[in-house]
DNA sequence: TCAAAAGTGTTCGTGCTACACCCATGC
DNA sequence: GCATGGGTGTAGCACGAACACTTTTGA
């Protein structure tokens, strides 16, 4: 496979005609073991071999900035219907060694029975990180996935986001499990459930979560869009 | 000048490396006569003749996204000094008739004694409209305006980049001018008043607006640095 | 019967909304 | 002295924060 090769020779000749050309990149966030996680691949060629990195890949003529997307993570991860959006573009000048390539980065959240990973022959590996504990990042994805942060956690404030990190039926603790890695604060119980029901956003399922203990009501999102609601 | 003949070769040649180029664009807002306006170029030549656009250009390896901004405003319009941050990427793959270019859009604010502008060769004209009487817009600009204007709508209850459209010292009345202009709608003066002073974001300055009728206080940003601050 | 998580209300303080009149000045 | 915008306070309500015990189940 010479991809890699061929990109690197893209960006050189595109050098002499002096402009700049478009990547997309998507920090892609799951709960799961109770720990926010992001999945990171590891890169096999030089200059970067070793390096882990946020999946992402040049934009072709012919896809949009959101079809590039999903094509990449389709390729490198063999990820597929996930909820994703727009974060922020990344245009310093020296944030790829091997030439002018501004990054438009995005925020996707996955729930954890959606995750079905392949590897790929471009790359080393693929894995999923706790927050936390990120390894040393290429390129300029450490600021990148601080951005995501970010805005992770100011959206879950305003929006129904956070369904996408759920599965389908969920109960309240487990949302609020979410929140509370996301926010990296405990949250208390009794307000967390009045003001979550008073959103309207939920609908209670006739199931219940039958564990070790006491069952719990299932709930689900009512409504799969994203929208604006005030919430915490 | 045959900047755009050399653009469109450009990007003519980039069509051969099948990657797509990156522009930046930048709405300019400003308060001026009682009303919300934004600056527009009337370009010169084909395909777009005769057509209105927010001011932009496309962007050069050995500059980040934000020098180019402040290069192509300087060069087209002999705007620079302002506030400006990014709004969103616009990467629809039919956004531009000439070949495939992304643009990073930016949001800026101007206060009307920055004001003073300069006529370029490479255009027909550069006026100042009402958000509300705008003509057709080349390209997919419609939607960055439109895009430009919600994000501006929702900053200024959370930040104090209104900051940016006012002059160094102003009148209370003129703050809740600019925000009533934007919001489209009308405040409370003695609410809006008690909030304002409640962020502790102005000072007052010793000096008073003398018009025809009773002198009024006026005011100044306490930090001309942008920060989140609950506002309205 | 014990361990573990589910589920449930009230009180208090803060902040938002609605609303109307006097003040200072120039003409 | 009058026209014009500048400037001020309060009452009612809704919402957010703090806080502890009972219930249900499996082992």
């Amino acid at each position: 496979m010479s991809y890699n090769l061929k990109i690197m020779r893209t960006i050189k000749a595109l050098q002499k005609f002096q402009h700049a050309i478009v990547a997309v990149d998507t920090v892609i966030f799951c709960v799961a073991e109770n720990k926010l996680k992001i999945l990171l691949i590891e890169m096999k060629r030089a200059p970067y071999t070793g390096k882990w990195a946020i999946p992402g890949g040049l934009v072709m003529p012919d896809e949009s900035l959101e079809e590039s997307v999903v094509r990449h993570l389709k390729t490198k991860t063999g990820l597929s219907g996930f909820y994703f959006e727009q974060l922020h573009a990344f245009g310093k000048v020296d944030r790829d060694y091997r030439g002018r390539v501004v990054s438009v980065a995005f925020l996707s959240l996955l729930s954890s029975d959606q995750v079905n990973l392949k590897t790929s022959a471009d790359y080393a590996d693929i894995k999923w990180f706790d927050v936390n504990r990120v390894p040393k990042l290429a390129y300029d994805h450490k600021e990148i996935l601080a951005t995501a942060l970010l805005r992770l956690r100011a959206r879950i404030g305003h929006t129904n986001v956070i369904g996408g990190l759920l599965p389908d039926k969920f109960t309240l603790s487990e949302l609020q499990q979410a929140y509370e890695l996301i926010l990296g604060k405990t949250l208390d119980k009794r307000n967390f459930r009045k003001k979550i029901l008073a959103t309207k956003m939920l609908v209670e399922t006739k199931e219940k979560f039958i564990g070790s203990f006491r069952p719990a009501v299932l709930y689900k999102f009512k409504d799969k869009k994203i929208k604006e609601v005030n919430i915490l």
